[in-house]
DNA sequence: TATTGTTATACTCTATAACTATA
DNA sequence: TATAGTTATAGAGTATAACAATA
């Protein structure tokens, strides 16, 4: 009995290569950031974004997010209530928000910010120096190429 | 107002562009086969699977689909009551199973992978012929490398 | 006693429609 | 009448534990 399979009938396909490489990709962020600071994903991407755009609104996430604007109520219903988000009405325009990291949320971010720079090296010691730059690169030309 | 968000915060992470670059990839496959054949992305994948490698267990089945075994039971169940694919008792081992194509899931197993073949072209049109390959190239390492 | 596959069940994630409040 | 955000709800996807049949 084989205990692994031929794939020919999808070697082929990038986006096969792309799901399957995720996965160990996801468990990477939940063993370092994920699980010691209960963060998901998109949680963790949240502080990243306002860590850089401070005062954004929830309006511009859905796109950046990739997620429907009720999910975005709900993720920051979520960083709102362990007090490491804030939502400020905008002074201009009373249906929009601005939403801002509290002192906690910055001091989170930053910690997380700072772990994520190594958290990788494990996962992709197969690849040379040169090849994960160029993976990364390859990965950002293809997003950045459609609809943002 | 910016309608595109700065993502310094995570331009480092391989993790990250593989989660985004997974989102339109998962469209192509939506539309080129998910839609017009009703298969989600992991019965397709059964799909090539099984034209490969004729007879495989359930219990393979779970190290490569990457999916629990009760789930490989209900993905199978679907599939058998389309008439795709069919379950074989083992002669020797009454336990196990065997699972075939169906003459009609030959048939749709070999459409869907002659269609498969091109329908990443558009998506993938921003990086050169050279620059494919070696994304999946690269992809592929990093997946082969760690445990299958 | 261990293994293959199944059943039952709970949980999370995601998507959509309807609503409010401001403009 | 249109827009930003929210509420409510339903559907799909995922994970775990308990079970039946065979070894």
């Amino acid at each position: 009995m084989k205990h692994t399979l031929d794939t020919a009938g999808v070697d082929h396909l990038v986006g096969f290569w792309l799901a399957v490489a995720d996965v160990p990709g996801r468990r990477v962020f939940r063993q370092h950031i994920g699980q010691p600071f209960e963060l998901k994903p998109v949680e963790f991407t949240l502080l990243m974004l306002l860590l850089v755009n401070p005062g954004v609104s929830p309006k511009q996430l859905v796109p950046a997010l990739r997620v429907p604007a009720p999910q975005v109520t709900l993720l920051v219903d979520r960083l709102a209530q362990r007090e490491l988000v804030e939502r400020r009405r905008n002074a201009r325009d009373g249906r929009a928000l601005h939403l801002m990291l509290t002192a906690k949320g910055q001091a989170l971010a930053e910690k997380v910010h700072r772990l994520s720079l190594g958290m990788e090296q494990d996962w992709l010691q197969v690849l040379s120096p040169g090849e994960r730059v160029m993976l990364r690169e390859l990965l950002m030309k293809l997003t950045r190429a459609s609809a943002d």
